[in-house]
RNA sequence: GCUGCCGUAGCUCAGGGGUAGAGCACUCCCUUGGUAAGGGAGAGGCCGGGAGUUCAAAUCUCCCCGGCAGCACCA
C-alpha cells in the first residue's frame, strides 16, 4: 500500500500508509491526543476521525480546546442524541431534521402528543444515559435509492421527503451513535460520551412548520443549549436571567414608562415617564434632520381607498391595513376610509401640489408619521412589534444621479445618530434585486451600485442579503445588535423606481421635459416605539442623564431641610433638569433604595449639614458613595450632562 | 394566523369543586431617621369574558379575548 504525507499545522510532515483515519493519526502523535481528538481538517475540509485518508494532505486535529469547533461537534450531536433519546422513549415519533444554531441546537418532531416539561426532564435523563454508554458513532454513504428504501420501511417520511428534495443523485452519508441512525451531512465526534453529559440543557417546546412553510404540518422543535463545560452552561444561563431583567416589557413597568392593554393590542399607552423619553428623542430627531436638510411635514392617518388603490397598498396589502367603517347615517356619502399603514403615498401628495424642477431636487421630505398595520396576533411582542407606531420617516426625491450622494448622507446621519444614542456598531445588509420586480434591468444595476458605493465609500462593513430587495428597489438596513447580542432591524434605506410614476410624481429637468423622480423611503430610528424598546433593553433602564424621564430626586433627610430642598429644584428646574422633590416622612434609605430601583440617575440627598452650608449630597445611579458639592457646582455639571449631545459645544 | 403554555388585589405571585391569600405598593397613626426596605393599623378582588357540567365552579369542560415562547408573517 502506498504511503500518504500528512503536513501539520506546525508545518511537520508524517508520512503513514494510505486509507489511515485521523483517530489513527491522532492516536500515534500521542495517546492522550488520540483520546482527547474530536475531529479534524483534511485539506481545509472539517470531518470525522473516521474517515479515511487517500492522500498527501493537510491535516489538523481539533480537540476540546478549539472552541468553534468542539461546540459545533457537540451541538450538533446532542440533537442527534437528542433524537435518539426521544425515539427510544416514544418509538412512534416522527423524526425531521435537527440543526446547530446559536448556543445550541433544535430538532423537530412530529408526535400526536405534545411534550410537556416533564417529557423534556425525561429526554435529557435519556441523553446523558446514552452519553455515558460512550458508544461510537459510525458513518456509512448510501446511494440514495438505499436510504429512501431505508426510511420508507422504517417509517419515515420526512426523511424520505428530505432525501427527494435534494437534487441530483448524489449520494448521501448516514450516521450511527450507536445503533440509532440518522441521515446527516456530519461530521460528527467520535463517540457519544464526548459530549458534555452536564453542559447542556433543553430549554423549550414550541411549534415550528415543517420546511418552514406555514401551509406544511406543524411539528414540535425542541430547543436545547450546550457547551463545552458546565461552567459555560451555567455562564449561560446566567446571561438569560440577566437579560430577563433588562427586558423592556419589565422596565416599562418598573419605571411606569407604557403599557398596553387588551382594548387596544399591539398600540402604547405612553405614561408620563415614557413619553418623556419619547419626546427627547423625538425633539433630537427634529433638530438632526433639519440640520440635515429635510423639511418636515405632516400629512393625515385617514385616507380614501382611492389613494391606496392608486399606490398599490389596496390590492397587496389590504389584510395588513386598518380599515375605518362610517356611520353611515351621518355620512353624506359612502367612503371607505383606511388608516395609514405607510408615509410614502402621502408624501407624494405633498411633493406634487406644484410643478417640481430639477433645481428643487433632492427635495427631503420629513414626517413624524404616524402609522398602523394590522400585524398578526402571533408578531406583537411589546414596543418591538406593534400595530400602532410612529416613523422618523422620510422621502427623498431625487435625480438617478443623486441616489448615491444622498445615500452616503444618510448613512452619515444615522452612524452619528446611533452613536449618539449609545451604538458604537451596527450592521449594515444589502438587499439586492429579487425575482419579482418593477423597473428595468438598467435601472437595478444603476440603484444597486449607486448604493453599494456609498456604503463602499464610507469604508462600512456590510452584508449582501441577495433577492430580498423590495419589489420596486434594492434596499439597505441597518441593524443594531443590544447588549445581550440580540440584533433588531432599525434604519432602512430603499431606492423605489416605481411609486413616484404611480402617483404621478414629476418634475421638469434641465432638458425642458417632464421627468420622474427616484424616491428614498428612509428612516433612521425606524419607527419610535421599537427603538425605545431597544434603548432601554440596552441601557437596561440605565439611561445617560439627557435622556433620562426623571433626572434628579431631591430628597430631604429630616424635615427641616425642606425649604432648601425646595430651593435646589427650583434652581435645578430653572435650568431645564427635570428634578423633583421626595420629602415624604421616609427614612433616607427607604428613599435611596426606591430612587435606586426606577433608576433615577441623581439622587440629592439634603440634611442639616447641607441646609447649613448650601450644599447638596450627589448619589450616582449604581455608585455606593455620595460626595458633598455646592450648589452652583452641581448645577452646572448636571445641565452640561443634560444637555443632548448634539447641542453641546 | 399556527403549536404549546398562561390569565387570581396596582405589582410579583401562592392556592385550588364548598363562594379568596402573602409580600410590596396604597391610606392613616407612631417615628425626623445620613445614602438600597423603621414600626403599627386599615382599605383593596364578580379569580380575563361567556356558556356548560354540578346541590355547589376561581377550581372541571367548551368557546371567545388577551399575554408569553417558538414558527409563519414584517409589502
Amino acid at each position: 500500500m502506498a504511503n500518504i504525507t500528512l503536513t501539520l499545522p506546525d508545518g511537520a510532515k508524517r508520512e503513514y500508509p494510505a486509507g489511515i483515519t485521523g483517530a489513527e493519526v491522532a492516536a500515534d502523535i500521542s495517546k492522550s491526543l488520540g483520546k482527547a481528538a474530536l475531529a479534524c481538517e483534511i485539506n481545509g475540509k472539517f470531518s470525522d476521525l473516521s474517515i479515511p485518508i487517500e492522500q498527501d494532505s493537510d491535516f489538523r486535529l481539533f480537540t476540546i480546546k478549539d472552541e468553534e469547533q468542539a461546540l459545533e461537534l457537540i451541538r450538533h450531536d446532542a440533537a442527534h442524541i437528542m433524537a435518539r433519546a426521544v425515539q427510544e422513549i416514544w418509538p412512534d415519533v416522527k423524526v425531521t431534521i435537527g440543526p446547530v444554531i446559536k448556543n445550541g441546537w433544535y430538532y423537530d418532531f412530529d408526535r400526536a402528543e405534545p411534550f410537556t416539561p416533564e417529557d423534556l426532564t425525561l429526554i435529557e435523563k435519556k441523553m446523558r444515559e446514552i452519553i455515558n454508554k460512550r458508544e461510537p458513532v459510525r458513518t456509512e454513504v448510501w446511494d440514495r435509492n438505499r436510504a429512501i428504501q431505508f426510511y420508507k420501511d422504517n417509517n419515515e417520511p420526512y426523511k424520505v421527503e428530505l432525501i427527494e428534495a435534494i437534487p441530483g443523485d448524489e449520494d448521501l452519508r448516514m450516521y450511527w451513535h450507536g445503533n440509532w441512525q440518522d441521515l446527516c451531512r456530519g461530521p460528527h465526534l467520535a463517540h457519544t460520551g464526548q459530549v458534555p453529559a452536564d453542559a447542556f440543557k433543553l430549554m423549550s417546546v414550541a411549534g415550528a412548520y415543517w420546511r418552514g412553510d406555514s401551509n406544511n404540518a406543524m411539528l414540535q422543535r425542541i430547543y436545547g443549549v450546550a457547551f463545552r463545560n458546565k461552567q459555560d452552561l451555567k455562564a449561560h444561563l446566567h446571561m438569560l436571567e440577566e437579560a430577563e431583567k433588562r427586558d423592556h416589557r419589565k422596565l416599562g413597568k418598573t419605571m411606569d414608562l407604557f403599557h398596553i392593554q387588551e382594548e387596544a393590542p399591539g398600540m402604547v399607552f405612553w405614561h408620563p415617564n415614557g413619553w418623556t423619553v419619547y419626546r427627547v428623542l423625538q425633539d433630537y430627531m427634529r433638530r438632526r434632520q433639519i440640520a440635515d436638510g429635510y423639511l418636515e411635514i405632516n400629512t393625515p392617518e385617514v385616507v380614501d381607498r382611492k389613494l391606496w388603490e392608486a399606490s398599490g397598498h389596496w390590492d397587496k396589502y389590504r389584510e395588513n391595513m386598518f380599515i375605518t367603517e362610517i356611520d353611515e347615517e351621518h355620512a353624506n356619502e359612502k367612503r371607505v376610509n383606511a388608516l395609514k399603514p405607510m408615509n410614502c403615498p402621502c408624501h407624494v401628495q405633498v411633493y406634487n401640489q406644484g410643478l417640481k424642477s430639477y433645481r428643487d431636487l433632492p427635495l427631503r421630505l420629513a414626517e413624524f408619521g404616524s402609522c398602523h398595520r394590522y400585524e398578526s396576533s402571533g408578531s406583537m411582542h411589546g414596543l418591538m412589534r406593534v400595530r400602532g407606531f410612529t416613523q422618523d420617516d422620510a422621502h427623498i426625491f431625487c435625480t438617478e444621479d443623486q441616489i448615491a450622494g444622498e445615500t452616503k448622507k444618510f448613512i452619515e446621519l444615522l452612524s452619528s445618530v446611533y452613536k449618539d444614542l449609545g451604538f458604537e456598531d451596527f450592521e449594515i445588509k444589502f438587499s439586492t434585486r429579487p425575482e419579482v420586480r418593477a423597473g428595468s434591468d438598467e435601472v437595478w444595476d444603476q440603484a444597486e451600485a449607486a448604493l453599494e458605493n456609498a456604503i463602499k465609500a464610507l469604508d462600512l462593513p456590510y452584508e449582501i442579503d441577495p433577492g430580498e430587495g423590495a419589489f420596486y428597489g434594492p434596499k439597505l438596513d441597518f441593524k443594531l445588535t443590544d447588549a445581550i447580542g440580540r440584533e433588531w432591524q432599525l434604519g432602512t434605506l430603499q431606492a423605489d423606481f416605481v411609486l413616484p410614476g404611480r402617483l404621478e410624481a414629476e418634475y421638469i429637468g434641465e432638458d425642458g421635459q417632464k421627468h420622474t423622480p427616484v424616491m428614498l423611503h428612509r428612516a433612521t430610528l425606524g419607527s419610535f416605539e421599537r427603538f425605545l424598546g431597544v434603548l432601554i433593553e440596552n441601557y437596561a433602564g440605565k439611561f445617560p442623564l439627557w435622556l433620562a424621564p426623571r433626572q434628579v430626586v431631591v430628597a430631604s433627610i429630616v424635615s427641616d431641610a425642606d425649604g432648601w430642598v425646595a430651593e435646589v429644584v427650583e434652581r435645578l428646574r430653572a435650568k431645564g433638569i427635570r428634578a423633583e422633590a421626595d420629602t415624604r416622612n421616609e427614612k433616607i434609605n427607604y428613599k435611596v433604595r426606591e430612587h435606586s430601583m426606577a433608576k433615577v440617575p441623581v439622587i440629592l440627598a439634603i440634611g442639616m449639614k447641607e441646609v447649613e452650608d448650601k450644599t447638596v449630597s450627589m448619589r450616582r445611579l449604581g455608585d455606593k458613595g455620595s460626595k458633598v458639592l455646592g450648589i452652583d457646582e452641581v448645577v452646572a455639571e448636571l445641565v452640561a450632562e443634560a444637555t443632548p449631545p448634539d447641542l453641546r459645544d
